[in-house]
Order: structure tokens, then C-alpha cells, then sequence
DNA sequence: TGGGCTTCCA
DNA sequence: TGGAAGCCCA
């Protein structure tokens, strides 16, 4: 069986609104290192990988490894009813069809308990490898999430092109063309938050073309974290990944555009 | 003639807020006890009682008792139109077809002033048995709510449990089921208000079935107080009450389902 | 910064 | 009609 409690329904939430837009059902797979999740869009263009260490919840409690096919939206729902500064617990057993959420009060005053039905979904697990990339930015979500939206007005692609003087995002339609040059080594965001402060290693420049579309998404973990990570090679997909502090990642993976500008 | 002045304009505003959804259109009924208005809703289903004492008002003048046929959208659409610390007041002759509402700002540098039509009404005063209940349930408004909200993602219906430990609301549906707790005598909502502070009074356990949509609507009334009291029996239609401080109240009655889970 | 409300879109 | 996004208020 699965139980495990987590202190801030916050986290999850957040969680889900990271991820129930690009995937609806998907199997959580619990074992003793967490949980985790892993699972194409539903176009089958992009890749959400998730996870949850076990030591983000206190107890943890897993004793065989389970795979629980949850619909994202209805588990979404749910967490809504929590407060976020509700604990919850998680169970499930291998042979139940549903996982049970009970929410807790800090004082105890409102405790509440939902069954969430669960349901098979056929898992193709892919297996991503670890490759090591020719550039890598680390940068302020909110800056990143702010990038997105804005050169949204002008096409659905972008174009990240990466030196190591900075990272330099940039579209082009009907209205005309923008760009917007985030400089290595100081935070866009706040000048005194280092936190945030824009980080690039890089072995190769690179220059690459993506969906708008799927950025704006994968932008919405934003509220997990204040930088994100993006890791691109040519011709490889890039990895934009949100570090959950003390709990985990949420990691987005999406090919590049080819043959166009 | 009726004439009475309340001091705070967001307070009627709310009291509309909390009954235009039920009721379109309702006779006002002016005595020297203060304005009161009973109405069954739109469909028949549930009914409100709704009380301004005289007190609530000064001055408050009602030489012979007036009924008022009010579109309650329309009124409060006016009401709408001053400012939430604005004076009010109310002028109505037994002789003439439009209510005068006068807007004064605190220190009378703005003054506005409207006359709304009124309309004739097919009134059928209901008398409502003042019966004691088996149960009471005075809890936070707030969290009454919240409750109501919460659990309308499941079904439509909604049980309320009520024992000397707590009272419990739970419903089922396609996502799956869910249920709060409330404990009796301490406040789920901040553990240092006593006000809000959950008090059952029980002569014998409850549980009772309601449509979610009507107690969603009588929860629009929840700016109005900080708390909210259930009042229970079997067979019989619960009441929900609003105390306003030093103004009056708002009731609502609503049967409970029977024959269904 | 978080929550609620309103408006727009699917 | 329900869900999502953006705006406004506390």
C-alpha cells in the first residue's frame, strides 16, 4: 500500500496546474524513491516528466510499487478543495480502484477525505536518455514565462539562440518582429535577487526553433520555482526543467522546430 | 409614508446580492417594525425571509404599513450606484408608483437620487411554524461556503450529518466521493476567532439531504455575517440564517430531498 | 502575494 | 455550460 503525507497542499496543486493542461490521464508510479510520473502530451509532441521524492512527504510509506492511472483534471479538482496550508494524505492499495485524499486543518477543526476513481491507461514509458547538452540557461521563471507570453503576439514559434554573452529570444509575424536579450551573469527580475541572477554554460553556441504554445505551458510550473533551467543540442529536444526545492522536478521535454526560421 | 435612512449603503448592497439570484421581483413590506420581505424563489423551491428592523435605520418614520413591489434587480442595480459608505435613504407614499432612493456621501459633498418604479405583486404570505429543531449548527459563514463550492464538483446533492462531534457534508458522483468534517467547538477557519467557532445543538442526529444549487445561493449571503446557523429536523425544510448585527436577518428554507442516497 | 471576480473561449 | 486567463482588491 501507498501513504504518504505531504504538509502544503499548496505544492501539489501547483503541481497539477503544471501539468493537467498538456497531459489528462496519466499513471503516477509510486515506489520507495517517490512518486513520479511520466507522459507524453496529448498531442504526443511534448514529454512531462515529474517527480516527487519520498523525502518531500513525511511519512512515507510504500510497500510495493503501485502504478495509479488518475485523470490530472478530476485530481486537480480535488486538491482545489484542500487549503493550502492543509496537509494531505495520499492512500492507495493494489487491489482498490480508488486513491483517497484526506485533507487536514493545521488545528484539526476541518479534516476532509475524497475517493478519487482511478483507471488503466496504457503507459508507454520512454526511456529518456541523459545526454549532456551544448548550452544550458538557468533564468528566472517569471522573466521566461513573461518572454513567452509577450513574442505569442507575434508568431507561434520562437527562436532561443544561446552565446555566452546571453540568451537572446526572438519571433517574427504579421505585426512585425521582437526579440529580448536576457545578459549572462545578472538577474533580470530584481538586480539584487542573485537567486535569480541569469547562469549560461555553454560548449557550442545554438540557435533553435520552438512551439510557442507548448513554452506557454510548460511556463505555467512557474509557481513552483523562481528560476527554470533550459538545456538545449541541436537537433535534440530541449529540456526545460522547474527544481522544486526539497521535493523534486518537473522537467518538460519538446523537439525543436526544423526547416523553418 | 415611509422614510428611513440607513447608514451604510454596502449593506443593502449585499442584502441584494444575497437575494436577487433566488427572487426577481418582491413585495417590500413596510411597518413600524422596519422593512421585511418573504418570497418563495423563481421556482418555487425555496423561500426567504428577509428582516431590517426599524432600529437598523434612523431616522426611520412608517406612519401606515406599505407593500412595495420591487424588481430586485433593478434595485439593486441603483444601489449599485453609491458608494459603499454612502447614507441611504429610502422615501415611499402610499399614493405613488416609484420608490426615491437618496445617496448622500458621509461628508454631503455628493448626492445622488433615484426613483425606482414599482410593480404590482401577487403576494402569498406564507406563515412559516417557528417549530423547534433537532438540530443547530452555527458555524463560519466562510466556511460554509467553501464547503457548498467544494463539493458541487461531485454531485448535485449533498448530505448533511449532524452529531454531538461534529457535523459532516458529503457527497458522491463520477469523480468520486468526498466528505468534510467540521468539529464541534473550535473554529475551522481561525483558530484564534471565537466567533466563528463551530456550536451544535443537538436533541437527536440529523441527516438530510439538500440540492447544492439553492445552498450555493443562500451562501451569497455570506459577506453579510460571520456566521452561518443550520437549523435541522427530519422531514422538515432546513433553515439557513444570516444574523446581521444590529440590522435584522436573512432566512432561507429549503426541503430536503427524499428518497435518493 | 494570494484569492476572488469577471470576461472570453471552447 | 464549464474551464481558463487576466484584472482588481485585500
Amino acid at each position: 500500500m501507498l501513504e504518504c503525507t505531504i504538509e502544503q497542499a499548496s505544492t501539489l496543486k501547483k503541481i497539477l496546474d503544471a501539468v493537467k493542461e498538456l497531459v489528462a490521464d496519466a499513471n503516477f508510479d509510486c515506489s520507495d524513491a517517490g512518486l513520479s510520473l511520466q507522459a507524453m502530451d496529448n498531442s504526443h509532441v511534448a514529454l512531462v516528466a515529474l517527480l516527487l521524492r519520498s523525502t518531500a512527504f513525511s511519512p512515507f510509506r510504500c510497500d510495493q510499487n503501485l502504478s495509479l492511472g488518475i485523470n490530472l483534471s478530476s485530481f486537480s479538482k480535488i486538491l482545489k478543495c484542500a487549503n493550502n496550508d492543509d496537509t494531505v494524505t495520499l492512500k492507495a492499495d493494489s487491489g482498490v480502484d480508488t486513491i483517497n485524499l484526506a485533507f487536514e486543518s493545521k488545528n484539526g477543526a476541518r479534516q476532509s477525505e475524497y475517493d478519487l476513481k482511478l483507471m488503466d491507461i496504457d503507459s508507454e514509458h520512454l526511456g529518456i536518455p541523459d545526454t549532456p547538452y551544448e548550452a544550458t540557461v538557468k533564468m528566472s521563471s517569471a522573466e521566461f514565462q513573461r518572454i513567452c507570453r509577450d513574442l505569442r503576439i507575434l508568431n507561434e514559434s520562437i527562436v532561443i539562440d544561446v552565446t555566452k554573452e546571453g540568451v537572446k529570444f526572438s519571433s517574427s509575424g504579421d505585426l512585425g518582429n521582437g526579440s529580448i536579450f536576457i545578459k549572462s551573469g545578472q538577474s533580470s527580475i530584481d538586480e539584487k535577487d542573485e537567486d535569480t541572477a541569469t547562469t549560461i554554460t555553454l560548449q557550442s553556441p545554438v540557435s533553435l526553433t520552438f512551439s510557442l504554445k507548448y513554452l506557454c505551458d510548460f511556463a505555467k510550473a512557474t509557481p513552483l520555482s523562481n528560476t527554470v533551467t533550459l538545456s538545449l543540442s541541436n537537433d535534440v529536444p530541449l529540456l526545460v526543467e522547474y527544481a522544486v526545492n526539497e521535493v523534486g522536478y518537473i522537467r518538460y521535454y519538446l523537439a525543436p522546430k526544423i526547416g523553418e526560421d
